[in-house]
DNA sequence: AAACCGGGGTA
DNA sequence: TACCCAGGTTT
C-alpha cells in the first residue's frame, strides 16, 4: 500500500507517463476490443472473465463464458451448485485448479461476505485464486480504482517499452515491472485504460511478428528506437526436462470403465483418472492381475497392452503404458469415495485430463471396429 | 518441440 | 520468502 502511494506522488507532474496513458487510451477508444460480454457487467462477471482468461484467449473464453454466466448467473447459484457441475461447466477449458478455487470463493463470499464481492483491493487479493494482477483487474474494471495490473501481455509489453532486459519471471525483474506499471497509471480512466494495455498486449504488442508500425508507443519504445523489439523479453532460461514413467490400468466392465478422482493439490489435482501405477510398484506385484485383485477386488483378462506415448508438462516428461483389462467378475459395490464405475460415453463428458481423453476416445475407437 | 503464464504450494 | 509447480495453447 506505501509503495502505492510514493508512486502516486512520484506520477505526479511526470509528463512521460501522463503521455504513456494517454496513447494507451486514446488508442483503445479508437482501436481496442470494445463490446465484449464482462466489459461493463457486474463484479461477478469480471471476476470470472478474469480467472477465464488467464489461461486461455479471448476468442476461446467467450463462448464458454456464455455458457457458464447462463448455468451460474450469479455468485449464490455458483456456491449452492456441486463442484462436480462446475468442473462439467469448465470441462475444456483445463486448468481446473482455477475452476475448483472459483467455486470455492463463491462459497467463501456467501459465508463471508453475504454474497457480495468485496470492494477493498485487499481483501479481493486474499480470495483463492485471486493474484496481485487479477485483484487489480477486478479492482479496475468492475470498481474503477486506480491499480495496476501486471500480466503476460503487459510484462511483455513494458519489458519492450523499457527495454528492460532479463527473464520477466526473475524476482528482480518483476519488481522493475510492477514499478513500471504503478509509476505508468493515469489518475484517471482506468479502466479503459487497462483494457489499452491488454489490447495493446495481445494485438499489437505480441509475442513474435509485433505490429510496431501501427503501434501509438512506438515513438518512446525503446526496444523499437534500439532495434530490440525481437529479442526483448529475454526468454526463460531452459531446463532440461526429467523423465517419469506410469502404467494406465485401464479396467472395463461392459460400458463402464474405472476412474478414480485424484487429490485436490498436485498434477491433474481433482480431476478423473484411470487408476495408475508406477512400474517399480507393479515390478513388485509382477502381475497387474493380481494388484487389480487386491486393490480393486476385480477378476480380470489381461487383454492388451496398448502402446506406450509420451505426455509432456512444462517440468517434466511422462512415459504412460496403457494396459487394456477386461474384467470377469461382477466388481463389488465401490465403497470408497472418488472412485466410480463410469460409462466411457459418460466419463468423456467429465473433467479429465488431455491423455486420458486420448485414451478413453481411443477405447471407442476399438469398440466400433468390433 | 519449445515458449508461455498467474496463482498456489512448499521448503 | 524464494523458489518450484501445473496443463493447455500458440508458434
Amino acid at each position: 500500500m506505501e509503495e502505492r502511494v510514493y508512486t502516486l506522488i512520484k506520477n505526479r507532474n511526470n509528463p512521460r507517463s501522463k503521455l504513456f496513458a494517454h496513447r494507451v487510451i486514446d488508442w483503445q477508444q479508437r482501436h481496442g476490443r470494445h463490446g465484449l460480454p464482462w466489459q461493463g457487467a457486474d463484479v461477478y462477471r469480471v471476476w470470472l472473465s478474469e480467472i477465464m482468461l488467464q489461461q486461455t484467449q479471448v476468442v476461446t473464453v467467450i463462448p464458454y463464458y456464455l455458457r457458464f454466466v447462463a448455468r451460474f448467473p450469479t455468485i449464490a447459484v455458483l456456491a449452492s451448485d456441486s463442484e462436480d457441475a462446475v468442473l462439467a461447466h469448465w470441462s475444456g477449458l483445463g486448468y481446473y485448479s482455477r475452476a475448483r478455487n472459483l467455486h470455492r470463493t463463491a462459497q467463501l463470499i456467501m459465508q463471508r461476505y453475504e454474497g457480495k464481492f468485496p470492494q477493498h483491493f485487499e481483501d479481493i487479493l486474499a480470495l483463492p485464486g485471486i493474484g496481485r494482477s487479477t485483484a487489480a483487474a477486478i479492482s479496475a474494471f468492475a470498481f474503477h480504482e486506480r491499480c495496476a495490473i501486471l500480466d503476460g501481455n503487459v510484462k511483455r509489453l513494458l519489458a519492450r517499452y523499457h527495454a528492460i532486459e532479463g527473464y520477466t519471471g526473475e524476482k528482480k525483474i518483476e519488481a522493475q515491472l510492477w514499478q513500471q506499471a504503478e509509476a505508468l497509471l493515469p489518475k484517471r480512466n482506468v479502466a479503459v485504460y487497462t483494457q489499452g494495455l491488454m489490447d495493446l498486449g495481445a494485438l499489437i504488442c505480441t509475442r513474435s511478428k509485433p505490429q510496431c508500425p501501427i503501434c501509438p508507443l512506438q515513438t518512446d519504445c525503446a526496444a523499437y528506437q534500439n532495434e530490440l523489439v525481437t529479442q526483448l523479453p529475454t526468454p526463460r532460461p531452459r531446463k532440461v526436462l526429467p523423465e517419469k514413467h506410469s502404467t494406465f490400468l485401464l479396467l472395463l466392465n461392459g460400458p463402464d470403465i474405472l476412474l478414480e478422482k485424484r487429490p485436490g493439490s498436485g498434477i491433474w489435482g481433482g480431476l478423473w483418472c484411470p487408476p495408475h501405477v508406477d512400474p517399480g510398484l507393479l515390478n513388485e506385484a509382477q502381475d497387474p492381475r493380481a494388484y487389480c485383485l487386491q486393490y480393486f477386488g476385480t477378476e480380470t483378462i489381461h487383454t492388451l497392452a496398448l502402446s506406450t506415448f509420451t505426455h509432456t508438462f512444462t517440468h517434466f516428461k511422462l512415459h504412460i503404458t496403457p494396459l487394456l483389462l477386461q474384467v470377469i467378475n461382477k466388481p463389488k459395490q465401490i465403497q470408497e469415495a472418488g472412485m466410480a464405475w463410469l460409462n466411457v460415453d459418460d466419463a468423456l463428458q467429465a473433467a479429465i485430463p488431455t491423455p486420458v481423453r486420448k485414451l478413453l476416445q481411443e477405447i471407442q475407437t476399438r469398440r466400433r471396429a468390433l
